[in-house]
RNA sequence: GGUCUGUUGGUGAAACGGUUAACACAUCGCCCUCUCAAGGCGACACUCAUGGGUUCGAAUCCCAUACAGAUCACCA
């Protein structure tokens, strides 16, 4: 058998969507299950849609999300990616195509853009391109092409009977020949069309498996005339469906949604990206949910990519985006914080304390941010933030309460959550109130929030006792 | 409009003719608890778009209808 080799093929029209990005993953995927090649092509033929620095974006998301490419041209002793429009400068599509005019598979055509819309008008809703240039004789084209008209290359297909093909998602698809236009497969400024160049790279790169959108379905028999009027082998086909953003719509760069940049700028993590959307149109066999690149390519299997698409759920990533920051290696987790703490907070404080206090609440990192703002300032705050139903507190118990967690912790002289969290329950039991009672007004004047990450002794520990003295004393002054 | 494809809860989904229709997210309860989280437990589809078949038996097979998406370029 073969090597398995697939690859993918973006357009560097813009940024890499989601979508796009699970494409690519599940063509690595394929590839490294049967320990395969994955190959990266950058399709570029349309030179109008050419978008400044896209390249460089798909090249950094790909690396970003480890799913490097198995060879390309040499890049400073690196693998750069095959680029259609620096292949064709070889003029191998060109050359192919005439080959296909010398096999009688294909003609040239002289039509101007305005004789097709001409047809098109004519014929409305049921239009098919009848080309005139098919009746065109050997001397008038001869004539034609010496007199340098412009022209472009097209297939040509028997409308008689129909192209079936085999797809490994969904199914055997059959179609009418007649339903199939004579496509362009070389255009007039003399590179190929998307299709064309398409087909001939993924032969000559001997790709023996085809994954893309489920876009590209209704034309994958077009192409398969194309293997077939050249006698090469079809390869194996996997149309994936689209990853939506709502019932109706696919997600799209163009729509403003959520690019893998930007999730990545809010504070995703690659790793948690590609779980997440492994998952988009694709179900492992066995019950469970989290798996790193490498137990993906394991556990993989194409009989189990899906049909519908499949809507993104962000919240589902939120929460797969805490677990990973949660099971990280706490070295790991600390080095990734770090920045985000030290930016709302600057170096006056443990960051490891507060790395800590806020471990378990953090699904992405930028809501780090509002989750510890409070320690540089205390928050502005009403007193009716002292009511709370589950400690039974108010201002005014908070009044009482407040110059004895004070008293105690004055006396304190080893500073840590411990030993605070100790001197209070401590103090609690003495004057016969629940912990939550004294905490909870402690919390609020340390934070001034109803909802603090910690605890109100691990805040204290933070703080640091002369800080921590210091907010409480002002609670109480206002109170 | 033609052609192709699809339709299981708010979301991702399992099921490959016979189960109380898994599991996860979200939501809502309860427990734990110094708040919130995290963690634990539980609730949540009178039913698998609808209508017909086939079958002892159908979410699973067949046919129609409805709805949705894709595609019909010298775009990719």
């Amino acid at each position: 058998m073969n090597k398995v080799r697939t690859r993918f093929a973006p357009s560097p029209t813009g940024y890499m969507h989601i979508g796009n990005l699970r494409t690519a993953l599940y063509a690595y995927l394929i590839a490294k299950k049967d320990d395969g090649d994955f190959i990266l092509r950058i399709e570029d033929t349309d030179q109008g849609r050419l978008v400044e620095g896209a390249v460089d974006i798909i090249y950094e998301t790909l690396k970003q999300c480890s799913l490097s490419h198995d060879e390309g041209p040499d890049v400073g002793g690196d693998y750069g990616p095959y680029v259609q429009s620096d292949r064709m400068r070889s003029g191998i599509y060109s050359e192919y195509a005439h080959k296909l005019i010398d096999l009688g598979k294909a003609h040239y055509c002289f039509c101007s853009e305005e004789e097709i819309e001409k047809q098109r008008q004519e014929q409305g809703d049921s239009f098919y391109f009848v080309d005139p240039c098919k009746l065109l004789s050997k001397e008038e084209i001869k004539e034609k092409l010496e007199s340098g008209a412009p022209y472009t290359i097209r297939l040509n297909v028997d409308p008689e009977g129909t192209t079936s093909f085999d797809d490994e998602v969904y199914g055997r698809i059959t179609v009418e020949n007649k339903t199939l236009d004579e496509m362009v497969l070389l255009k007039s400024d003399g590179f190929p069309t998307y299709n064309f160049a398409n087909v001939i790279d993924d032969h000559l790169m001997e790709i023996s498996d085809v994954v893309r959108g489920n876009e590209y379905l209704s034309s994958a028999p077009k192409y398969n005339l194309i293997y077939e009027a050249f006698g090469w082998d079809i390869p194996r086909y996997i149309h994936c469906p689209p990853v939506m953003k709502d019932e109706h719509q696919k997600l799209s760069k163009r729509n403003g949604d959520a690019s893998f940049q930007d999730l990545v700028a809010k504070g995703y993590l690659p790793e948690a990206i590609l779980n997440y959307i492994a998952l988009l149109g694709w179900a492992p066999s066995e019950d469970r949910e989290i798996y790193s690149l490498q137990e993906l390519t394991k556990a993989f299997d194409v009989k189990r990519i899906g049909t519908t698409g499949a809507i993104f759920d962000i919240d589902k990533l939120t929460w797969m985006n805490g677990v990973y920051l949660r099971n990280m290696d706490r070295e790991k987790y600390y080095e990734l914080v770090k920045p985000y703490i030290e930016d709302t907070v600057g170096t006056g404080f443990d960051h490891k304390l507060i790395a800590d206090a806020i471990h378990d609440r953090v699904n992405i990192l930028s809501e780090i941010h509002d989750m510890i703002l409070f320690l540089n300032k205390e928050d502005k705050y009403e007193n009716e933030v002292f009511f709370n139903k589950k400690a039974k507190t108010d201002p005014e118990i908070a009044k009482a309460i407040l110059p004895e967690v004070y008293a105690t912790l004055k006396d304190l002289d080893e500073w840590n959550n411990d030993t605070i969290f100790t001197a209070l329950a401590a103090k609690a039991q003495d004057l016969s109130y629940k912990n939550i009672t004294m905490m909870y007004p402690m919390q609020v004047a340390l934070s001034g929030r109803s909802v603090a990450p910690g605890g109100a002794t691990m805040i204290a520990a933070i703080l640091g006792k002369q800080e921590t003295l210091n907010r409480i004393q002002n609670a109480i002054n206002r109170l």
